[in-house]
DNA sequence: GCATGATCATGC
DNA sequence: GCATGATCATGC
């Protein structure tokens, strides 16, 4: 039987008796893993039995189908997303910027199937297995946040500055570089500056609730939209989040508590969290909020003191010593974090005339890449001091150690993080030493949310 | 007052 | 019991 008369129900079953299968086992043409789009090429050659081409139109187009696959990657956190998903590239000179519906990217990517693999780098490619085969179409709730972020492409291109886009301007889509090189640049239309070659992609903090929200349906994932909350074009998600807040500011911590019926008791190192999930709506932790996950919207109370300053660093997950060693920058969870994390900043300020913490700020952040570059320097040191030998010093105050400090990067940090100094992992020559996460300096902190 | 080690509160 | 966000505590 022809692959063209296939019913989409017939190739999502097809696709299901994949599961579980190498490349190596799919593959029928012995193609080689040099090829950089490898598991492409085995699923629309040896199962689809077409040519991978770049054609505008869906890869099985009888069905609106374009076909994807991706990899899934095993974390301390369960399985994630690779990388983002990259889908056709754009043309910045014929792509009809003013219907979204006209798009390139939506006339080929309106329904994927997409391929989830799981990728190891101890693994040649074709002994790498499909994990699920899924048939995607966007729910309605994100069809809005996605036109939405393509609409702040599509205003970067027509006001001449597609040579400004960034992967940070959106949420769900983003349109990231690609290309051999930095030299792979195109023309644009409303400006003679050649601007970087980009593609329509999803981000992998999208594709990982995707996958998620498929294989563990009884997730604990809450939405705080509906498919109401969002105008295209008008407001965003972000509208949306700081209209839910605009009642609050200016309240004092006290008077929230009693609003929202809290216990200020013993609460003090949650308050401010707790009020935020409160006005939010939220009934479950704020850490498993569906859209925050699939934007990577990572949100970050901070407190300013009396003295105008903040006094504490923001504190991230701690990383494990002998993991670290043997990882490279690019593969790390903090990288990840600060090249493609949205933070949400809530702010809670003291007030000197009714001498309380009042809800002042919200701030939608990402961390511009030259700090970015900070970071890695921290991170790089942070490793080379471990595989090294960290040195341990008992003082009156605990247990120094020579892991980068505040005083050295003017971004990032290392301290302790665990349960308290007794808890500890082991350090690669055998030693155990207190759990150790990065945080970004409080003047830091400080200086962007004054920004 | 700051820097940095230590610890608390919560949710799963 | 653990991870994590947030804050505390104290020597200098």
């Amino acid at each position: 039987m022809s692959k063209k008369d296939l019913t989409e129900l017939e190739v999502f079953e097809l696709m299901q008796t994949y599961e579980n299968h190498t490349f190596g086992e799919i593959d029928q043409h012995e193609t080689p893993e040099t090829i950089k789009s490898y598991h492409g090429y085995v699923v629309e050659r040896s199962i689809f039995e077409y040519e991978p081409n770049s054609n505008p139109f869906p890869d099985l187009d009888w069905l609106d189908l374009e076909i994807k696959s991706t990899p899934m990657r095993e974390t301390n956190r369960g399985l994630s997303s690779k990388e983002r998903l990259v889908l056709n590239i754009i043309n910045y000179l014929e792509e009809n910027w003013l219907d979204f519906y006209e798009s390139s990217f939506w006339k080929k990517n309106k329904k994927l199937l997409v391929v989830f693999y799981l990728y190891k780098n101890t693994l040649p490619k074709r002994e790498q297995k499909i994990l699920k085969s899924i048939i995607y179409k966007y729910p309605e709730k994100d069809l809005k946040i996605i036109m939405n972020d393509w609409l702040t492409i599509a205003n970067k291109v027509l006001s001449g500055q597609a040579h400004e886009i960034s992967e940070r301007d959106t949420l769900y889509l983003a349109a990231c570089t690609k290309g051999v090189n930095s030299d792979s640049v195109r023309k644009q239309p409303f400006s003679d500056v050649l601007a970087k070659q980009r593609a329509y992609s999803l981000k992998a903090s999208y594709m990982t609730t995707v996958y998620n929200d498929y294989v563990y349906k009884n997730r604990k994932d809450e939405s705080i939209v509906n498919d109401a909350s969002i105008q295209v074009g008008k407001f965003s998600l972000e509208d949306y989040i700081l209209k839910k807040f605009m009642p609050y500011f200016g309240a004092s911590v006290t008077k929230l508590a009693e609003l929202f019926g809290i216990d200020l008791i013993s609460q003090t190192k949650s308050i401010n969290s707790l009020i935020v999930n409160r006005i939010l709506g939220l009934k479950h932790d704020i850490d498993h909020v569906e859209e925050f996950r699939k934007a990577f919207i990572i949100p970050k109370t901070i407190r300013i003191e009396p003295n105008g300053k903040v006094k504490e660093s923001m504190s991230f997950p701690i990383f494990r010593f002998m993991e670290i060693i043997h990882e490279e920058w690019e593969d790390s969870e903090i990288n990840d974090i600060m090249s493609n994390g949205r933070f949400m900043f809530i702010v809670f300020k003291y007030d000197l005339t009714f001498r309380e913490y009042q809800l002042s700020n919200l701030k939608f952040w990402s961390m511009p890449n030259i700090d970015v570059l900070e970071c890695r320097e921290v991170w790089e040191r942070t490793k080379a001091i471990i595989i090294n030998g960290v040195e341990m010093t008992p003082t009156r105050k605990g247990i120094n150690n020579n892991l980068p400090k505040k005083v050295d990067n003017s971004v990032m940090h290392v301290r302790p993080h665990g349960r308290d100094a007794s808890d500890r992992l082991p350090l690669p020559d055998g030693r155990m030493m207190t759990k150790q996460s990065f945080w970004l300096n409080n003047d830091y902190i400080l200086k962007i949310i004054s920004e």
